[in-house]
DNA sequence: CATATATTATAAGCGTGCTCATCATTCAAG
DNA sequence: CTTGAATGATGAGCACGCTTATAATATATG
């Protein structure tokens, strides 16, 4: 394409920055009487699907890091949201349980995070939700997919690490 | 094939937040040779555009808090990106400066920006990246009008969500 | 002049991500 | 059992966003 890639490309990334960011905003600013960030919602939309999950296993999921988890997973406890249970066969694990109020509220936070879509895509044809929903998964895959060497080399370490 | 138009639409904030962190994240691998982040980026293509910009000013187009731009300022002063000027008509006012090296690493850094855009777009249609854009542009709009109060009321809200 | 208000920048402290380092526990080898 | 590596969780400290509060300066008004 000799198109230039002017036609909005270059402010890709501008664009999709500010629209995660006003997204997180909107949802925490509707989610705040409960006390539930975006991040801690991650997280409790993990441990709905599968109690007693490890800490280990949500930085996996969630693609974040280990100690990311355990401070995430500190306040949710102190909030009364999760909780914490040894597991007796390894007691280097922590079992994260939801507590009965997470239980209770999941549903209504579900739809307030549906309503914040909702919202969010007033005005783009149901087709366009098709796409942009598809465009977006690509992209999802195509950066999570390994990273094209920095410029210099590539295999530094971590080849078998993962 | 296609169950309900919601295919995907329930999953909407994890996919923009997945796609906006694999996407900054891949920057920041790429300009970390350089030494800057996307917070620093956003802040130094303000600055380009606009020499001698105020403080005041670049958090009302970065919308982001006055304190946000002390700090991150403060960062890209230290690592000789920029540099604050007294006004001498008011001396409440700091003036920022691109420095010499970041005027030479600008284009650079652009066109790095521009790869990873590319990367993350591969095997999307022309016209399925400009639906793309336009449904950002749409949602970036939609999210930036007023709230309708995070209180109890939501008045306004077209009653569409489950 | 004195004082009240607005504006600009910064300070303090928190949430959520990171890296690097540490501790406890498990497991594999000897 | 002892040693050593791997694994799960956490601590320390940093980046970058936030809210709330302050300091310094500018400006409007009595």
């Amino acid at each position: 394409m000799q198109l230039m890639v002017s036609d909005g490309i270059d402010r890709l990334g501008f664009l999709i920055h500010d629209v995660q960011r006003l997204m997180r905003k909107r949802f925490e600013a509707r989610a705040s009487g409960l006390g539930l960030s975006s991040a801690q919602w991650r997280l409790m939309v993990r441990v709905a699907k599968e109690e007693g999950i490890t800490q280990a296993r949500l930085a996996e999921l969630l693609e974040i890091e280990p100690i990311s988890v355990s401070r995430l997973v500190d306040r949710m406890e102190d909030s009364g949201w999760i909780e914490r249970r040894s597991d007796a066969a390894d007691r280097r694990v922590r079992m994260i349980f939801p507590t009965a109020k997470a239980s209770q509220a999941y549903a209504e936070i579900k739809s307030l995070a549906g309503e914040v879509y909702e919202e969010s895509l007033t005005g783009v044809s149901p087709q366009d939700r098709r796409v942009l929903i598809k465009a977006l998964e690509t992209m999802a895959r195509n950066l999570a997919d390994g990273e094209p060497a920095p410029g210099e080399k590539i295999e530094s370490a971590e080849g078998a690490a993962a």
